[in-house]
DNA sequence: TACTCGTGGTG
DNA sequence: TCACCAAGAGT
């Protein structure tokens, strides 16, 4: 076992170069510990850091462990999600609570397997929590890591819509064969891709790798696949959900169905999308027209 | 697989 | 300005 098949010659690079440039963010802290790292986790689905920051320390504040979460009403977690997005989120992560405290005596699970089968926890957030918690290794396939190894290693300026098998070749190829070099390499490949790989206006000439960058080397060529997937917002479910949940959040009191008639013209999508927060949990129906997030 | 699911910042 | 983008999961 020499050093030569277990070290890539991007690794030294990126991990010199996280050292240098990791942002303090409060989940990075040896004090965020492992609920710390997964509450992260579940608000930075498809949610920027910047957003994230207050709500989670907040967050952290209130509940500083599953136990403490899964002891308050799911609606609480809905509303203190406030105005983060996907709001489902908001309560798997409590169910995730309450799973972590019936069935884990209350600690966030070490076992990849078990962090899998946690709601709201995926492929990515199992291999995120498992790396950056316990410092385990695992291939950490979020967005930012497809698009380093996309341009990096494969040469192409995006990576597919989903994730693909050859990505996860890819990524296990390049996964340092030590544990500890691999959680680190798992976020500094990241947080490389979000500061300096990033999906528009790269800057390449602060980049480490640039030199060793496949898609550099090639001349920079443009995505040619299939175009990305648009995410259509305005006049959808989704902007009706947001604003039916959005009155419930912010009232103490359950909420007749006048108010929430209110935000939204077209009766019948009005309806729909109230049948879906009721469906999904978000929104509990009362007696005589009255709503509330859930208790 | 392809689609749904929020919200707000930005080039 | 507005289409694109942001540490995905579930179905």
């Amino acid at each position: 076992m020499n050093d030569d098949r277990d070290h890539h010659p991007l690794h030294t690079p990126v991990i010199d170069w996280f050292d240098d440039n990791a942002r303090d963010l409060p989940w990075r802290r040896p004090e965020a510990g492992a609920w710390g790292v997964m509450v992260s986790e579940f608000m930075l689905q498809q949610t920027p850091v910047s957003r994230v920051l207050p709500v989670y320390g907040q967050w952290l504040e209130r509940w500083p462990t599953p136990g403490a979460l899964a002891a308050d009403p799911s609606g609480e977690a809905v509303r203190a999600w406030g105005r983060l997005g996907y709001p489902r989120r908001a309560l798997r992560l409590h169910a995730a609570a309450t799973a972590i405290a019936q069935l884990h005596n209350g600690e966030v699970p070490t076992d990849h397997a078990e962090l899998l089968a946690l709601p709201g926890v995926g492929e990515y957030t199992a291999a995120a929590v498992a790396s950056f918690a316990y410092g385990q290794r695992h291939a950490v396939l979020d967005t930012n890591v497809r698009r380093v190894f996309a341009r990096a290693v494969t040469g192409v300026e995006y990576p597919p819509n989903a994730t693909t098998a050859a990505e996860r070749r890819v990524a296990h190829r390049m996964l340092p064969a030590d544990e500890a070099t691999a959680a680190r390499w798992a976020a500094a490949t990241m947080e490389l891709g979000a500061l300096i790989c990033t999906a528009r206006g790269p800057e390449c000439v602060r980049c480490p790798i640039a030199g060793q960058c496949a898609w550099r080397l090639a001349g920079s060529p443009e995505h040619d696949g299939p175009p990305r997937r648009g995410q259509t917002y305005a006049g959808t479910d989704r902007q009706v959900r947001g604003r039916l949940l959005a009155v419930l959040r912010e009232a103490t009191e359950p909420v007749p169905q006048a108010a929430l008639d209110a935000v939204w013209h077209e009766p019948v999508q009005r309806a729909r999308a109230l049948d879906g927060l009721v469906a999904d949990g978000l929104v509990e129906p009362l007696q005589d027209g009255m709503y509330r997030l859930p208790g």
